[in-house]
DNA sequence: TTTACTGCAAACATTTTGCAGATGT
DNA sequence: ACATCTGCAAAATGTTTGCAGTAAA
């Protein structure tokens, strides 16, 4: 979760003009609890009265993801979405696959399994990126029944 | 890595035709000793004598994915490619990112922060991907410098 | 024989780009 | 004023589908 003032407050800090679309498609993260894809926005900004272009959402939403605010994520069927996020420190992303919404992890204890991937592997280890899926607290409750699915 | 054969087998065991484009395209994919994308296979078909048409190998590379012996994986940069591996129990890849190749790792541990994860959240964990990132013990060698990049 | 499978070419979906005009600073 | 940013529409990519012919089993 991150707030619509925090996006646009970001693209002004990094020295990037603050326009009226780039304020529409900060709303219309910000909207998001979590994950999105292009296609949603796009969609969404289409159907906004402050349009946006196909073609600024693609390149601000590039910017976004390169000033840490916007993390691309696999979805589980192969394709990929966004999650807005703080650019904080190394996290990782939860998803709830029944409505998108994301928490970020911290994940202690990963780099001592990181580390020993690479003792018995040989790999000099560079990256990860861990992405968990499941129901979030209030998907679990609307939608309880699971036993034999 | 996985064999051409092993994919050629795979595919009678379930029930589908043994044909010549299915073998031509274990081939291609047995080539790989890691990653690749649905652009490297169509690119190697075209320019190979017993040719695969694109239809062909998307579809194929579906039915490759149900049984298991392919694995669709997010490249660091956003994109997604493929990666061939034994349909065992539940694993992740280590994939180098300088040549592609990839090596199966069991991550040992990660139930438990998993565990962790869903007490402190609240949500119900489903399932979760790992994908590591780094050199290979022959890109090390190749590249060693590194220092200061 | 029977029916799954194949290639083609067209349909679709998604992302990128060139450019003239609009608009933040 | 001036450079960045925007939308448009076209182009480049990537993926899926319908169909008539081909070839496994």
């Amino acid at each position: 979760m991150v707030g619509a003032e925090a996006i646009v407050d970001a693209f002004a800090e990094a020295g990037y003009r603050v326009t009226e679309p780039r304020r529409a498609l900060a709303s219309l993260i910000a909207a998001h609890r979590g994950r999105f894809t292009t296609g949603d926005l796009v969609r969404e900004a289409a159907a906004s009265r402050v349009g946006v272009g196909r073609a600024t959402i693609f390149r601000s939403l590039e910017v976004l993801e390169e000033l840490g605010f916007l993390e691309q994520i696999a979805l589980p069927g192969g394709g990929h979405g966004f999650v807005a996020c703080a650019p904080t420190t190394h996290h990782h992303h939860l998803l709830c696959s029944r409505c998108g919404r994301s928490a970020d992890i911290a994940a202690t204890g990963l780099s001592s399994i990181l580390r020993d991937i690479a003792t018995r592997s040989g790999y000099r280890i560079d990256s990860h990126r861990l992405e968990v899926f499941g129901l979030c607290p209030d998907c679990r409750s609307a939608a309880p029944r699971k036993t034999g699915n």
